[in-house]
DNA sequence: CAAACTTAGTTGTACTGTCCAACTTACTTA
DNA sequence: TAAGTAAGTTGGACAGTACAACTAAGTTTG
């Protein structure tokens, strides 16, 4: 590369360029997408992994990994669509919630070369993914923090970095009604706060909180079951993520 | 695209390859890394700018925009040395606070082609850095939330994202001691929270929050003045930023 | 059909930390 | 010495969680 303060270089680089193809005379990183797709299944956090193929050149064939691939840049108009694309291809489902969760690249994180992925991470209900799956995708719970099967790539990291980045934000935010079916009781909702943060709550904290908050209205239905009777309710349809002013445990 | 399951398409495409060059049959976007760069001068959050040069093929030429450009895959071992390097390059200064802000990447953000870019944010002392400016950079007061010149490519989206994701965890983190000189007194440490926030605090309650956590310590010296000298601070050596259980305000 | 059991939901007291305002302290300047 | 100003403290009101005991409403069991 050319001096620092030169002029085609101003801007960072950005501004940098032979005679007629600006910024090709450098080589690109291959740029991938890759999506932490979260539910609750079999009352615990669970992760959907992908198993990978064993053609020709393919690294780490057979082992899992993170759903996700290329951008198409013929078919992806930007990142989010890329990645909404491969969420629908693997679970035939439109996320209640997509966050991007960070970028990881570097030169030796792929065999095949320097190459850069844009992670996301997403919420669905456990109820209505078990059908359409793809073939070749598979939950798997996350246990304390490790996961079962050794994953591709950095695959491990950014997955260890969704999960913290989804406790982190569970504490003060009403991410977990995005886990939640249609209808839900207060009582499953937050069982499904306990699942992810792995840690008891208090009962009459946690229900203050959320019937103060601007999050979920009753309906009028009750959920039936060999006790007493709880009374159901919806997400409003004021659909985003609720951020509260304290946590719910002082942390440590 | 082939099909969905095919079997070289397992694991979303990053398994897809031809015969021999797995992954290369798709053509690569561009890749930057672009730095958001805030200190505290003149009683104000600033931003650190670069004005492009105006080269034959230079996008935006002679606009501002944010310090980055592309990744040197023979340089950069990973996205954030990337970061590094620009940040050096262009202040002279080893940030002491560098976090990843988020990816943005599309088919238009760029003419020259698809292009993403992993965004950084920065925070340094405002005291270091006026000496080792690079000749092309300017700082440029935020004042509210608009900035004074029109940025190039997304940049001003980007900007406004990190200014978003700063004054969001001001509320409840440390963060701000990242700005500071190494010796501050507790008004000045307040100063500067209000100063990001753009909002009055509490003088009681937050001392009480400064000095309960584990953030910073007394030294034996004192901030003279026209009246009562303050005690000055340091941050302890435990750099890691500190998260309080609550926000100063109810947000809302 | 009443008693035992279980979960839903409420109530009340203690405690923690902010909010607000008044106060004391320490220094400079008139 | 008095006035002024910013540093730092103190105390009461208030909000929301922690903890624990309580009531409510259903099912199951004897």
């Amino acid at each position: 590369m050319a001096g620092r303060h030169g002029q085609g270089d101003a801007a960072g680089d950005q501004g940098r360029s032979g005679a007629k193809a600006p910024g090709l005379d450098f080589p690109r990183p291959l740029t991938t997408v890759d999506i932490v797709i979260f539910t609750i299944r079999q009352e615990a956090l669970q992760v959907l992994l992908v198993r990978r193929g064993s053609g020709p050149g393919d690294p780490f064939p057979g082992t899992f990994a993170l759903p996700g691939g290329f951008v198409d840049i013929a078919r992806d108009r930007d990142l989010e669509a890329c990645a909404r694309r491969k969420l629908a291809e693997k679970t035939g489902v439109v996320s209640p919630y997509l966050e991007q969760l960070g970028s990881w690249g570097s030169a030796d994180r792929d065999p095949r070369g320097w190459s850069a992925t844009h992670a996301y991470f997403a919420l669905i209900p456990g109820s209505a993914v078990e059908a359409a799956l793809a073939a070749d995708v598979q939950w798997f719970p996350l246990e304390g923090t490790g996961v079962t099967p050794k994953l591709a790539f950095d695959h491990a990291e950014i997955l260890q970095a969704a999960v913290q980045r989804l406790r982190n934000k569970v504490e003060y935010t009403s991410l977990p009604a995005y886990l939640m079916p249609k209808e839900f009781t207060l009582p499953e909702l937050q069982r499904t706060y306990e699942i992810v943060l792995d840690r008891a709550l208090e009962k009459s904290a946690f229900r203050t909180r959320m019937l103060s908050a601007d999050l979920i209205e009753p309906i009028a239905k009750m959920r039936k079951g060999p006790n007493r009777p709880a009374q159901l309710y919806r997400l409003k349809k004021t659909a985003a993520p609720v951020y509260f002013a304290r946590t719910f445990n002082a942390p440590e």
